[in-house]
DNA sequence: AAAAACCTTGACTGGTTGGTCAGGTCTGTT
DNA sequence: AACAGACCTGACCAACCAGTCAAGGTTTTT
C-alpha cells in the first residue's frame, strides 16, 4: 500500500493529517483485531499509536466513526481485490486467479479480514447497508458470471453462491483462524507453505467443479 | 440435547442447579456470539435468561469463568461430532459423513460456532491450552489417516492439513456468516438450500482429491 | 422444630471507559 | 510581529461495568 516512506519529510498540512490519520486506522486495525470492538480501548488504540487518547478524538469524532472507517477501508480492499474475477476469459485463470489474490490478501491484511469477520460475525450492527447494498451487488454480478459458465458447460452443475461461499471461506480462513493454524504448525506458515496452501486450495476447487487442476500449482 | 423437558418437575437439588447452569450456558453462548467477550456484559446475559446479575456470580465466580465453560462445551461437541470420521473405512464415506456432521453442527450451533471462532480470532486468550494439546492431538491423529490415503493412491496427493483447514472453513463459515449469507439470500436458509449447500461441498472437496462424488447428493 | 446448608437478590463499590474541554502550542499569513 | 486557525493534550466527568455482600428465603438434615 505504501510504496515511497523512507524518510518522513514534513509535508503539508493535509499532507500531515492524511498521515496521522493512516497512522491511527492502522493501529485501531490491529486492537480492534484483538480485541474485537467492544474489547477494544481507545487507550489502547493510542498506546498502540503512541499518541494522546484525546487525539484520536479530535480527528475521530468517536469510537464507532473510528471503527466504522477502519471497517470501510478493509471492505474496499476485498472488493477491488476481487475485481480480477471478472477480467478474465476462461474459468481456469478466473478462479485461479481470485482464490490466489484472496490468499495473499489474507496473508498480507491478516487484522483487516479478522475485524471483518467479527463484525459480521456480530451481525454487521455497522455496516448492515454495506452488506445489503454494495456486497449484494457485487455478488450477483459474479453469481451471474459463474452462472454463465454453468450454462455453457464449462463447470459442473452448481449453485454459484455455494461456490462463491466455499472460496471466501477457506482463503479467509488462512487470515482469521491464523493462530491456530500457527499453533498447529508450530510456527508461522512459511512461504514455501503458503504457496502449496494455494495451490492446493485451486487444484481442489477446480478439480472439483470439473476443471483441469493441471500441475501449473505454481503458477501465478 | 435435552430429550424429556415438557413439565420440568422440581427434581433433585443437584438436577436444579445443573439446570440452572444450563440455562445460563445457553444464555451466555448467546450473548458472547453477538457481542464477544469484551462486548457481552453480565447484565445483559442475566437478562437474556431473566435471572438477577448476583446469581449468575453464585454459579459462575467470574465472567472469565463463566466465558471459559461456554467455550469448553463447544469444544467438547467439536470433537465428539468429529469422531465419525475415523469410524469409517473408506475415504469417500469418511468424508462425506464428517462434512455432513460439520454442516449440521453450524446449523444447530450456530452461536457455539461464533463463540469459538471469536476467540481463536483474538489469540485463544484464554483456550491456547486446548489448541495445544487436544486439537493438536486430534488433528494429528486425523493426518495420520489421510495421509494414508494419500499413501495408498485413495486420493490425489495433498497435504492432508490444508484439507482438513478447508474442511473447517467451508463448513464453520456458514455459521460464523450466517448473518451475511442470509443477507444475501434475502432470509435464512430453507431446509433445501441445507441440503442443496452440503451436497455441493461434499462434491466438490471429493471431487476435488479425486474421489468420485456419485450423485449421492440426499444420501445421509 | 430447630439447625444447617443452600439458594436468591437488591443495593452497593471500586475501578475503568468513552468522551469533553479549556488552555496551550505550532504554523502560515498579513 | 501580530494575528488566526489548525493542532495538541492533561485533567476531568458521567456512565457503566464486574464483582461483593449482607440479609432474607427455601429446602434438607438432624
Amino acid at each position: 500500500m505504501s510504496q515511497t516512506e523512507g524518510a518522513e519529510k514534513p509535508g503539508t498540512r493535509a499532507e500531515m493529517r492524511e498521515e496521522t490519520e493512516r497512522l491511527i486506522l492502522d493501529a485501531a486495525e490491529r486492537v480492534f483485531a484483538d480485541s474485537g470492538f467492544g474489547g477494544a480501548t481507545m487507550q489502547a488504540i493510542a498506546e498502540a499509536c503512541a499518541l494522546p487518547k484525546a487525539n484520536l478524538h479530535y480527528y475521530f469524532s468517536s469510537k464507532e466513526k473510528l471503527y466504522r472507517q477502519v471497517v470501510e477501508r478493509i471492505f474496499t480492499v476485498w472488493l477491488e481485490a476481487a475485481d480480477s474475477f471478472e477480467t478474465s476469459a476462461s474459468p481456469e485463470v478466473a478462479l485461479r486467479r481470485y482464490i490466489t489474490r484472496k490468499m495473499q490478501l489474507s496473508r498480507e491484511y491478516r487484522h483487516g479480514s479478522k475485524v471483518w469477520a467479527n463484525e459480521v460475525m456480530h451481525g454487521a450492527p455497522i455496516i448492515q447497508d454495506y452488506l445489503e447494498i454494495t456486497l449484494r451487488d457485487w455478488t450477483e454480478s459474479r453469481v451471474a458470471v459463474i452462472r454463465r459458465w454453468v450454462d455453457a458447460g464449462d463447470i459442473q452443475p452448481v449453485d454459484p453462491r455455494w461456490l462463491l461461499y466455499m472460496i471466501w471461506a477457506t482463503t479467509q480462513h488462512y487470515a482469521d483462524f491464523a493462530h491456530q493454524i500457527e499453533t498447529l504448525n508450530n510456527g508461522p506458515m512459511s512461504d514455501a507453505q503458503w504457496q502449496e496452501a494455494t495451490g492446493t486450495v485451486c487444484a481442489i476447487i477446480l478439480r472439483g467443479i470439473g476443471l483441469d487442476a493441471g500441475d501449473a500449482v505454481a503458477e501465478t
